[in-house]
DNA sequence: AGTAAAATATCCCGGTCGGGAATTTTGCTA
DNA sequence: TAGCAAAATTCCCGACCGGGATATTTTACT
């Protein structure tokens, strides 16, 4: 989960596991239609706040781990 | 993690722990040190790509799990 | 093949992000 | 304890993004 693509197919994934439609998970977590819809595109200007939402609907919980390679990525390597 | 708090805290301890300044980390990540600010207070209104580009830069990674209590969260319970 | 439902793109306004300077807060030392 | 230096937060303005409702395209099923 390092970009906003593997967010969004990940989103995307869990949504059709449980059979939601996008109208239904959005009425569930309080967003619009419109948002779920670029958040599983992948946009990355979508707000974290709602995204935390749509995966609190989706019964999800978010983690932060250290990275495989865990060197911390810097701007130009 | 599933409130914006929960978020900001997290980044700001993981920063800590790299004894990473703001100005420093918001450079590595390529976001403004406003950004950074406001994402440490929890904004829930944050874009999720930067958010990630910070994760990036702090060598974190972003895991979906299951909830605890894994009954997906409906908006009016 | 045809139709109905679902998913995606478009329109306009309010809100957010970025950069630099000033102000407050933190924490360290004498 | 007082005092200073570094770090964190806040402020202003221009440009771009998020949100609801509607129109259009794509998907799925009979």
């Amino acid at each position: 989960m390092t970009t906003p693509s593997d967010l969004a197919s990940a989103i995307k994934a869990a949504r059709r596991a449980l059979k939601l439609r996008q109208a239904e998970l959005a009425a569930a977590a309080g967003v619009g239609v419109r948002f779920l819809v670029e958040l599983e595109a992948g946009k990355p200007t979508a707000q974290v706040g709602k995204m935390l939402a749509v995966l609190g609907a989706l019964g999800l919980d978010c983690q932060l781990v250290p990275r495989s390679g865990k060197a911390p990525e810097r701007r130009s390597p």
